[in-house]
Parts: structure tokens; sequence; C-alpha cells
DNA sequence: CTCCCTCGTGCACGTTTGTGCATAGTGCTT
DNA sequence: AAGCACTATGCACAAACGTGCACGAGGGAG
């Protein structure tokens, strides 16, 4: 808005950040007041002027963090939080962690796919805002059900990421599932669908959560009415442990011969994989089981979890069994 | 020293600057006090755990800087400082910034060239510290005279970066003039000089004040002894308006014909224009002629200065006689 | 011209944070 | 085993900070 605002706000953040002065100082130099001042800083640490980010050196990180690493090798993060706390109280503060995690990997003219559900949702509300030129939000898969159109839940996600990079949004049209395969094959010849998958494949970037079979807490796909009675019955059935972007894997990683993914309009994992950077975000030891499924696909580059799960997925490792 | 203190000064910085929580809140949750986690959160800052970073887009900057980066193709920082300031007030101030803003430059395995002087043992002062692997701090020139060894004002100021940066210090034992020319081609064989030149050779970053020759606050170069009667008085009948380095130049950023260069240990101009990341601070108006004359050599690809210099440097440009 | 809306400002208050000091713990020396 | 030096801790107080509220300036709309 006012242009002398901005400038104002960014000397009050190099004094304060880089010279510690003090609010009142810096005040008096601006001919201002100290509440004028706290404001200028908040307002500077929300537009992303300010940017402060936690480097853990790799070598002499908690041991949790170091066993993950390698066992996985993902670049991992443990957000600390108590065992005590409900599983929405969580969600809210791995989310905003993730959001600040990501913000330093974000940069100009990327291109970052983006699938939905409450962990996403949780992650886009807490963003922190970053100056990017030309970069674009994909969608990594569709959101409509078979009752509705579903779009404003998933888009919201899409906007407030587009929103906190100043980046171009491209939504996905389609339904989460087809009915028929052979509809997402025809679909797929679409000009506008070949448009996002044109994106997709040349993502840099993408942020996911995981979906879990068992969770108590169930992802939205399993709940949302996006799959039929039968549909519920042939997962149940199969070896199928979790999904990620509404494509399904087993507790192996390997995904062959999921029928459901054929009418799944997520990128294939083989698709996935190909992204340099895959951010995968997962709060609540319920989702212990996709989380160690989509491990083993080798779906992420970058883990962001908290710390019960964590331990959960050092400690019962190996024991394929095992889940409470 | 204790490893749980740090990992828990790596769990209270992540709560409190990515999840927003209060000291007192962390404090419960890590099972101490409120005044720990203070303390921790200050260790953790200090030891460069917590990065606190402001980009200014570039478009959107200032004035003042977009005209100085334009016209000199430099990436500037301008320091907000109050022009009532006295300089020594304002070196300190200038200092800390830069400090704050070479650290996310340096990075393991670096070869961190370092000059001495009165702007650069301000900025060792306020440096933070940063874990990095293999990195080298290398001293630019000789610090001898005269008179003394005088290693130990320049070798305080290596010291402090190779602490801050956990980096190899290699100090460059030879004057900060040779007497006779012929003197320093000899040593310039010398292997042991040879090693120290070869490492300047492989710099990436270099870091170093100018000095000026009408400064009211005398560059130690000019007042510190290291020059008899006979060279100031060369100095002052030339052309010439500063050094960096113990290199003088001429206002024109030429540096040919002048003879006492001959017998400087700072790298030639030609040299250090070789480096990728070359980081020139600048505190005081009365530098301002030195530091034209370096910005026409091309000696600086980062230029750190305050504000009152920033504003002369744009206001008087294109007017080679003006000083006052 | 007047009304009304919006937005930025300073004030005042309650909250949050930094720090000097006394104390308790820890490891090393004799 | 006792003494010593050093460091981390908690307490209490002062300093620094965030924010609801009321006010006033600017800018349309009627």
């Amino acid at each position: 808005m006012d242009p002398s605002r901005h400038s104002d706000a960014l000397r009050a953040a190099q004094m304060y950040y880089l010279q510690d002065l003090t609010m009142d100082a810096i005040a008096r130099e601006l001919r201002t007041s100290r509440s004028t001042v706290s404001r200028l800083l908040s307002s500077a640490r929300e537009s992303g002027l300010v940017q402060i980010q936690i480097r853990n050196p790799l070598d002499t990180g908690p041991e949790l963090e170091g066993r993950i690493r390698q066992r996985y090798g993902v670049d991992v993060h443990v957000v600390p939080v108590l065992e005590t706390l409900n599983e929405a109280e969580t969600l809210d503060r791995v989310a905003m962690q993730a959001a600040r995690t990501i913000g330093p990997v974000v940069d100009s003219n990327a291109i970052i796919g983006v699938a939905w559900g409450s962990t996403l949702s949780a992650v886009s509300r807490h963003l922190t805002r970053k100056i990017t030129h030309d970069s674009v939000i994909v969608q990594l898969n569709g959101a409509g059900n078979m009752h509705t159109t579903g779009i404003t839940y998933a888009s919201d996600i899409m906007r407030r990421f587009g929103s906190a990079y100043g980046a171009r949004v491209e939504q996905f049209p389609v339904p989460a599932f087809f009915d028929h395969a052979a509809t997402k094959t025809a679909m797929w010849n679409e000009r506008s669908v070949q448009r996002i998958l044109e994106l997709q494949a040349k993502m840099s970037i993408a942020i996911f959560g995981v979906g879990s079979v068992d969770a108590d807490y169930p992802s939205h796909v399993y709940a949302g009415g996006y799959l039929d009675e039968m549909d519920l019955n042939i997962l149940a059935t199969s070896d199928v442990v979790g999904d990620v972007a509404t494509v399904f894997f087993r507790g192996d990683g390997s995904s062959d011969g999921i029928i459901l993914n054929e009418r799944s309009t997520g990128p294939a994992l083989a698709e996935l994989r190909q992204v340099r950077r895959r951010i995968c975000v997962v709060s609540g030891v319920s989702k212990i089981k996709g989380l160690r499924g989509a491990l083993a696909a080798g779906l992420a580059t970058d883990l962001i979890l908290d710390e019960s799960t964590a331990r959960r997925l050092v400690n019962y490792e190996g024991l394929p069994g095992a889940n409470g």
C-alpha cells in the first residue's frame, strides 16, 4: 500500500534484528511511537521481509532425527510436541512449523505441486509470505466427489499457497476418482487436463500429507464420500496401507495391481519420485502405517512430523504387524 | 558442551521461532524455568542455530539502494543510522549489521580473505557464530610495520573470524609494506609465502574496508607508522584517493604506475577482482573518496555502508571535485 | 457540505522477556 | 574425603513488548 510504510518496515527490521536496538530506540529514530514500530515489525515478519530459519547441524541433531534420516534417506524435521496434546493441537503445531520450514525452500520460477487434505489445509493456514516471481502452484489431484463439485475446500488450500508466495494457481478440475477408468483415459487426452499434467511433470517441489487406512481420525479420502462401499471393501481386503494424493500403496511401497489407482487422479508414484524436492508432512501416530508405506515407496525427500510419530516410526520399524 | 543442552536449545528454538509459543509454555514442556529457556534461546541465536535474515526485495528497495545498485553494479545494503551519531557509534552499528549480513554468505569449504583495519576490527567483534566445515580464513595483506611486528592487532581480527566460523586461520606474517620492492620479490618466492598466495588465489569470499586519503579519522595505514614521510608525500602529490588492503588506487580506479604498490603486500586489484564474492564495508562519509575509487575499480560485488555515506555517494557522483 | 467509512496512530495496560544475584550441583585436585 | 572452581539454575525485579481501545485524518458517496 503505502510505499513509505514498507520502507519503514525494512528500516525497522534492520535496526531491530540486525543491530539489536530496542523498539523504543527505533521509534525515536523513525519519529513515531513504539507501538507503531511493534506493528511495523510484525508486518515485516508477516510479509516475509524477515526470515527466521533454524538450521540444525545434520551431524549433531538429536538421535531420533539421525536414525530416521539414516534409515530412510530423507531430510527429517521432528517437531517437538508434548505427547499429551490432542490431535488437533498437534496438527496445528506441526502445520505451523511445516509452513515455516517450507518457506525457505520456495523460490522464484518454482513449480510447486500441492495435494489437499486436512494436513495440507492446516499447513496452508500458517504459511508465511514470501515474494517470488513466476512461481506456479499446481494441484496434484482432483478434489471433486460423487455428490458435489467439492472444489472449494481444495481450492482454498491452493489459494492460500498462491497468495503466500505470489504465485499463479492452477487448479485440477476433475473428481478425486473417476467411476470408470475409461473416463480417466478420455479426460487425460483433453488439452485442459494435459496442461496440468505437463506442469506436474515439471514440478520442482511437491508438498503432501499421507492418508492411512487405520487412522482414527480418518483422512478425507476415506470418509468424504469419494469412494463407495465397494471401493472401501476392496481397500480393506487388499494390503493397501495408505495413500499420497489419492494414489494408494502397500506396506512395502509397491502399488502395482491396485485397480483403484487406475481411476485415481493423483500422479503415479513413479512420476512423483521424479520431483526433486518432495516434502511430506505427517501429524499423529495413527498415520504411522501409511507413513511407513510412503517411506518404503521412496516418495519423500523431506519429512516433517511430530515427535511421537517419529519415535513410533523408529521403535516399531522392523515389526510389520505392530500398530498400537 | 552438554549435548542435551544443545538439543534443548534446538527444541526451544523450534518452539519459539517456528511455533510462536511463549517462553513460559516452552519452559513447562521442557520442565525447566522460563529464565533457562530465555538463556537457551539466546545461546541458540548466538551459536548460529537460529538464523535471522532480512531479504529486501531488490526491485522494491528504497530508492537510494536502487540507484547505487544500478550505477555501480553492486549488491548494496544501506544501514539505517541517524546522521547525528558520532563516527564511533555509526561504525559500531554498521559493523554489527555487516557481521550479520556476512553470516549467511559464509559456508563450508569456503576460503575467506580478510583484510584488517578499524572497520574490519569492528566487524570481527560482532560476528555471529556459524558452524562450517573445512573453511579457511586467510589474511589478505601483511600487518607488520617498521617498528614492531604489529601482529596482534590484525591477528585478533583473524582469530575472531576463525572462531566464529570454526575455520582454520592462515596469517600472513610479513610487514604491510616492504622497504624495497626487491625484498618483496624475494619473499614472494618463499614457499611459506607462496602457500598464502595460493590460498588467496583460491578465495571465494573477500572482506575488506577502504582507506581514504582524506578521512578525518585516518585509516591505520596512513597513521600507524607503516609509511614514512617520503611515502606520504608521494601519496599526497599523486592522484591516489584511497586503498583496499594496502593497495592504492586513483579516483578513476586505476592503479598502474603507483610505485608504492610494488612494495605493498596486499593482492593486486586485478587479482582481487577474480574473487567471486567481494564484500566491502564502509562507515563514515569521510571515506567517500576512497569508496568511489574502489567502486570505479570494480573491487566490490557487495557493499555495506551507512545511510549518510550512501546518500553522499549518490548526490555527489558525477562531480569529481566535490568532497564536502 | 456533510456524513460515514476506513485506516493508521498513540495511549495505557497486562503480558512477556532479559538479567543480577544467591544457590545448588558437578567434576577436578589434593 | 574434603576443598575448590566452575557452571547451570531459579527467583525476583526491571525492561521491553503486544494489543484493545478511542481518536483523528483522509477520501468517497450522497
